[in-house]
DNA sequence: TGAGGTAAGATAAGTCACCG
DNA sequence: CGGTGACTTATCTTACCTCA
């Protein structure tokens, strides 16, 4: 077989997908099995929106794990909010922002501001000054918006009491004012936000809708409905459905996780178009899963997108120690090392020893590195590093991570 | 005493309002 | 219109602190 050949083969060779896309994560489905009742709950809340635009801000709470359903029925209800809003003559904007990325108190506002085309400059205007022009322009425009502030657990812990105060609080210093601003705060548990202060704490909480863990049943309605957009037909049986649904379901043990499942579902048919297979076999849902391994590892690449170019960095540094030493922890000072050897490789400029050690907290606290500070037997005191993924996978998204932001910031100076 | 943790201040780069 | 001061974030520098 010629190299055309096999290219062309490939290419050619029937698939199980009708439209992958469907099983992404960004996906938002036009129904939502088995989260009616918090989506019910939140129009609830939300009813004044509607019905007396302006005369009251409504904070909402969503708390729960990991891939269940949190973010997708936040993206359904604004959705479907600006449906109804639209009807009544209500101009209603929906921004979901992902704290991950936004986790600065500028960096929220600026994405609110984004969200509303205004062109606002990167630098020179503090955030108050930038939520002024946003407040003005949606007075002018009469706009009202829900804001989602997604892992708000990072915007704690970075932006601090303050600053969600600042946000969520911010009509308690213009009470006369239209109250056109709402939030939707997604947290995977509420333990962060006993750092603030007592009554913002309880302004937050109010009202709290909880997303309990899939069961296996449900699981299996999910994936159901995604299936049947996903896949041509009769390529994935309900026994295939069933068989993953009871891995992950809640009641037979697993973490209720409808991502990790659909995730499972995405692959199983990877692997059976990758054998040339007609239809998606319980064998290759064994293989998805041998795989994924470790749903930690669904986590961690999930947190990779939002690492910035030297936390990436860092990130390949401590790849390569750990591989080099064949040790289970390497020595920060190695990390620090490792990382200003790459940097210069790539001709750029290493950040220094406190950025550093910023950095590396932060992939910390993302759970993508984990650490523990050195006891007995070592010389000083040191924090030792350690990842709990298998590293060749890992390395290889976090270099198709860094060759991307490398490119973004190129195009960026030009 | 060594290795790293951390706080405070300095600097760079960017923008706005304001003033002549 | 150009200059200036005030204020922002991000980062660096420095100097001190802490613990095994």
């Amino acid at each position: 077989m010629t190299i055309d050949n096999i290219v062309e083969s490939v290419i050619n060779r029937a698939s199980v997908f009708k439209n992958r896309s469907v099983l992404d994560r960004s996906y938002v489905p036009d129904q939502l099995p088995h989260r009616e009742r918090q989506l019910a709950l939140l129009a609830e809340h939300f009813k004044p929106v509607i019905t007396s635009p302006g005369s009251v801000s409504i904070t909402t709470l969503l708390v729960g794990d990991i891939g269940v359903g949190k973010t997708v029925t936040a993206y359904v209800f604004g959705r479907d909010l600006i449906k109804v809003a639209e009807k009544k003559g209500i101009k209603l904007r929906y921004v979901h922002i992902n704290c991950h990325s936004a986790r600065t108190l500028y960096g929220v506002v600026q994405s609110i501001a984004t969200t509303f085309s205004l062109s606002i400059p990167f630098r020179g205007l503090s955030p108050r000054e930038m939520m002024l022009i946003v407040l003005n322009h949606m007075k002018k425009h009469d706009l009202h918006a829900v804001i989602t502030l997604d892992e708000f657990n990072y915007f704690v812990q970075v932006a601090g009491n303050d600053a969600v105060y600042f946000l969520i609080r911010i009509y308690d210093e213009y009470p006369e004012a239209e109250k056109r601003l709402h939030y939707i705060i997604i947290t995977r548990s509420l333990e962060v936000l006993r750092t603030l202060d007592p009554a913002t704490e309880s302004y937050i909480t109010k009202h709290i809708i909880k997303f309990e863990p899939y069961k296996a049943e449900e699981l299996f309605d999910i994936l159901k409905q995604r299936r049947d957009l996903a896949f041509y037909e009769n390529t994935v049986s309900d026994e295939i459905l069933k068989y993953i649904a009871e891995i992950e379901g809640y009641d037979k043990g697993g973490k209720g996780n409808a991502r990790a499942a659909i995730e499972m579902l995405l692959r199983a048919g990877i692997i059976a178009d990758y054998e040339g297979s007609q239809y998606v076999k319980v064998e290759h849902v064994r293989k998805a899963i041998g795989e994924i391994r470790e749903e930690l590892l669904v986590d961690i690449s999930d947190n990779l997108q939002f690492l910035q170019l030297h936390e990436l960095l860092i990130l390949k540094a401590i790849i390569r120690r750990l591989r080099n030493s064949g040790e289970s922890y390497i020595k920060i000072g190695e990390a620090e090392e490792e990382y200003s050897y790459l940097c210069n490789i790539r001709k750029i400029k290493p950040r220094k020893h406190t950025q550093v050690y910023e950095y590396i907290r932060n992939l910390k606290n993302m759970g993508v590195v984990s650490t523990k500070i050195s006891g007995k037997g070592f010389r000083g005191r040191t924090t030792l590093i350690s990842i709990p993924v298998p590293l060749d996978p890992l390395e290889k998204r976090v270099d198709e991570l860094i060759d991307r932001r490398i490119v973004e910031r190129d195009v960026n100076t030009i």
